[in-house]
RNA sequence: GGGCGCGUAGCUCAGCGGGAGAGCACUCGCUUCACACGCGAGGGGUCGCUGGUUCGAUCCCAGCCGCGCCCA
């Protein structure tokens, strides 16, 4: 064994053997109570990053502890299709050779995207077993694989025949770059400065003027209604009658409606139900007409009249100075607004009416709420139960057909007479006219529609297979913050519907790794980091470590600091391992003969006990923190130090290695390659450790869990002071087993003296405040009067 | 506009009512027979600011100031 532990080939030869031997594997005839967890299905459209790492890390600790514990385990892995994701970043390649997604036709999108797959696809399970996650490989789902597919078409045709599922013309949020529809959740809000222009929309009798403040002035056009505050005095006479839209010269109603804000502009709102949402529930409220001026690729179409084909600036242009000229453009300001923009591309959203697929949200909503309220799925941290119930019980129908062509293709066809037929496999006939002649739906499903059947989709429903029966529900799913609408809400309530059962019982919320600046790591901006600069040079159990580490805060920023530290443990174990292997063999059995053996097997299950209340809790920073300290400060300065001297007794030896093999089993779940390697080199060693029962609660040498204590303080003295204070004993063999002491032990008696009795004054100041012991907590009083005791007692031990 | 989170040592972060902590970095000492990628010691902080509650506030409350995120 080489004095420094080189993570290089090790840890790739562990990831191999444990695949190999199938130890990864999922065995539903196999016993035991399941636990599972289904990794989010990383996007096809790109590599990894560390924030993956990240999630993983965690769940693979996780996974691997409960798989220790004798549960059987699912560790599922997979890919997403992501939709619109993929054909974005598909048709940015095709850019640059001049070309779009169009061009290729749909069988040739279709074969295009497999290439893209096969090459993406392999460089994501390549990653993740890179960093040691111990997945079900074999079981490898890719959410349009044909069994999933299938499950996709079962439940849209599930949610249509429910009524959930219908086609309407409304308002959608349009992306003239992809043409096609986005959810609400695709549009990312931005601020932009912008100017705001107030109009002057005249009274059709000729007797004054309302004026409205317009961002959009393009959009005049397409005007049906001025719509001001039924409350606002300033207009109520207004109310009922006419104003002429400039421009176009409409004669259009003024009404009054509560959704107006009268604070914004002038108070008074021009109606343009084909291109605002808002404007758009008002008009449907009033029966107004829906006009609109703007095509799907964002120029101003043939409903704009002589405008038609330009841009929607130099539109606004000309309407405004239409309107300067006749003087009713009053001002033009600066400001400053949130805008739409498409996730994926960034354009700008063009709110447009047109035919789209819905799902209708408020029934199927109601008992996933009802799931979080009452505790059947729990999140962590807790406050994003909130945010979720929040969205849910405010949730709108949901737009769920996209104008791509990559995803499930709609399963509805029609025929010539314009009969809907909707089925899971092509039908051979008009279900209404009989007529054969057929025409499938253009659109695909939202990528997000599919994802929502991830938990069970993967485990082969709408099949009965043994491992839906075993693997489902599972248990915890992990994922970012704003994954929870897009995926957590979706699955909840399409388990609920389709199973009647919660997808998993926790859902745990990881932290957001930033770059180093404080950036969100984006590969798009070049803001990440490639998860082979820590891979690479410190190896996956210092990364995973590190990684972990840092998951107490909410938005870490990322440093090799918590990485380095995770790869000096991971030295530390190595060298600890190779002193004791250097001693010599001996059987791995606690034959404890003194105190410090006692204590260290104390110590380390008291960490056991510790280490797995802080897994139950998902706190994984300080979970990892004990192990830190339980290796570098328990076992390796203190009990290694203190057997060193009897390392020749075969009894010394077999506890050591009992104690070893128990420190290894609480490290292998965070740490597994390191461990394993070192397992493997323990005497008589055939299992594997990732596969070792994991340590049993050992309550017998509690009693010496504090044994060292005096030892410990007279050398924090002896090295702060070179004062050695009297000890006896198992504590004096201790002391100078450990700390070494050379010199007459007399060093400087006076400071701590003086140090001591400061502590003394201060705890006496304490005690003497009648308030103080009147009002703090008894436990504390107590505490400080111990205290005081003992700092009396260390001044009379120093003569 | 609504909501949430975060400001603690040079850096990354713990602590969250009773004497300010870790790792890294820095200074000093030590080649000591597992590890010098080691061991030991040390310097370094008005715990964002201002008020309040309390015998006692980094911790609780309120208001500011910065940073970030989510929703509309």
């Amino acid at each position: 064994m080489d004095p420094l532990y080189k993570p290089q080939g090790v840890e790739q030869r562990w990831q191999q053997t444990w695949e190999e031997e199938g130890l990864y594997g999922a065995d539903p005839d196999a016993p035991g109570e399941t636990f599972v967890v289904m990794h989010p299905p990383p996007n096809i459209s790109g590599s990894l990053s560390l924030g993956h790492c990240l999630q993983l890390s965690l769940e693979d600790t996780l996974v691997r502890w409960h798989r220790m514990r004798g549960f059987n385990t699912l560790f599922q892995p997979g890919y997403d299709h992501a939709g619109i994701s993929t054909w974005a970043a598909i048709g940015r390649t095709l850019a640059e050779e001049g070309r779009n997604q169009r061009d290729l036709g749909r069988e040739g999108f279709d074969a295009y995207v497999q290439e893209w797959l096969e090459r993406y696809g392999g460089t994501i399970m390549s990653q993740f077993r890179q960093l040691g996650a111990s997945l079900d490989y074999r079981r490898t789902r890719f959410t349009m694989d044909e069994g999933y597919y299938r499950a996709v078409m079962r439940w849209f045709v599930h949610l249509y025949e429910r009524g959930f599922v219908y086609r309407a013309n409304r308002i959608v949020n349009w992306c003239p770059l992809d043409q096609t529809a986005l959810s609400d959740l695709e549009v990312e809000h931005e601020d932009e400065d912008d100017t705001l222009s107030y109009v002057r929309y005249p009274l059709a009798d000729g007797s004054g003027a309302i004026t409205i403040a317009t961002v959009r002035p393009a959009t005049i056009l397409a005007d049906v209604a001025v719509a001001v505050h039924p409350d606002d005095e300033r207009y109520r006479e207004f109310v009922g009658r006419e104003v002429v839209v400039p421009f176009v010269e409409r004669l259009v109603p003024v009404i009054a409606d509560e959704r107006v804000e009268r604070e914004f502009g002038t108070g008074a709102l021009k109606i343009t139900p084909g291109h605002d949402p808002t404007d758009f529930e008002i008009g449907r409220d009033h029966g107004l007409a829906e006009l609109t001026v703007i095509g799907p690729d964002g120029l101003m179409s043939d409903a704009a009249g002589e405008l038609a084909g330009l841009t929607q600036e130099e539109a606004g242009r000309r309407v405004l100075d239409w309107a300067s000229e006749r003087g009713q453009l009053e001002k033009r300001e600066h400001y400053r607004h949130s805008v739409g923009h498409c996730e994926r591309c960034h354009s700008r959203v063009e709110p447009l009416v047109m035919p789209q697929w819905w799902l209708a949200m408020e029934e199927l909503a109601a008992p996933a709420i009802a799931s979080v309220k009452e505790g059947r799925v729990r999140f962590t941290p807790e406050r994003f139960a909130r945010v979720y119930l929040d969205w849910m019980e405010n949730v709108r129908d949901w737009c769920i057909s996209r104008q791509i062509w990559w995803g499930q293709r709609i399963p509805v066809w029609y025929c010539p007479d314009g009969h809907v037929t909707v089925a899971e496999t092509e039908p051979a006939a008009c279900g209404d006219c009989g007529s054969a002649e057929l025409r499938q739906e253009e659109d695909v499903l939202d990528t997000w529609f599919s994802s929502a059947l991830y938990p069970f989709a993967t485990l082969g429903w709408p099949d009965e297979t043994p491992e839906l029966a075993r693997y489902y529900p599972g248990s915890v799913v992990t994922t970012a913050r704003e994954i929870i609408f897009l995926w957590i809400a979706r699955m909840i309530f399409s388990g609920l519907e389709l199973i009647g059962l919660d997808p998993y019982s926790d859902v745990l919320i990881h932290s957001t790794l930033l770059n180093p600046e404080g950036k969100r790591m984006s590969r798009t901006y070049g803001t990440a980091i490639d998860p082979e600069e820590a891979l690479g040079p410190y190896g996956a159990d210092a990364t995973r470590y590190g990684l972990l580490k840092v998951t107490s805060s909410q938005d870490p920023r990322f440093s090799f600091g918590t990485i380095e530290e995770g790869r000096k443990l991971a030295n530390k174990l190595w060298n600890a391992s190779r002193l004791l292997l250097m001693a010599g063999a001996a059987e791995a059995e606690a034959r404890p003969s003194s105190v410090e053996e006692r204590w260290i097997l104390a110590r380390i299950d008291a960490t056991r006990a510790e280490f797995e209340a802080d897994l139950a809790a998902f706190d994984f920073a300080h979970a990892v923190q004990r192990l830190y300290r339980l290796t570098f400060d328990d076992f390796c300065d203190w009990y290694l130090e203190s057997i060193k001297p009897r390392l020749a007794e075969e009894d010394v030896r077999a506890t050591a290695f009992a104690a070893l093999e128990r420190l290894l089993k609480l490290l292998h779940p965070v740490m597994p390659h390191v461990t394993e390697e070192i397992w493997t080199n323990l005497p008589a060693r055939e299992t594997r450790l990732i596969v070792a029962p994991w340590p049993e609660p050992q309550a017998e040498f509690a009693a010496d869990l504090h044994a060292l204590d005096e030892a410990q303080t007279a050398a924090r003295l002896y090295r702060r002071s070179g004062v050695r204070i009297e000890l006896g004993g198992d504590s004096l063999r201790i002391f100078e087993a450990v700390v070494r002491p050379s010199g007459d032990g007399q060093g400087d008696v006076e400071a701590e003296r003086g140090r001591l009795r400061k502590e003394v004054e201060r705890s006496e100041r304490m005690l003497a405040n009648e308030k103080f012991v009147a009002n703090a907590a008894p436990e504390v009083v107590e505490g400080e009067r111990q205290k005081l005791e003992q700092y009396r007692a260390e001044l009379d031990a120093l003569g």
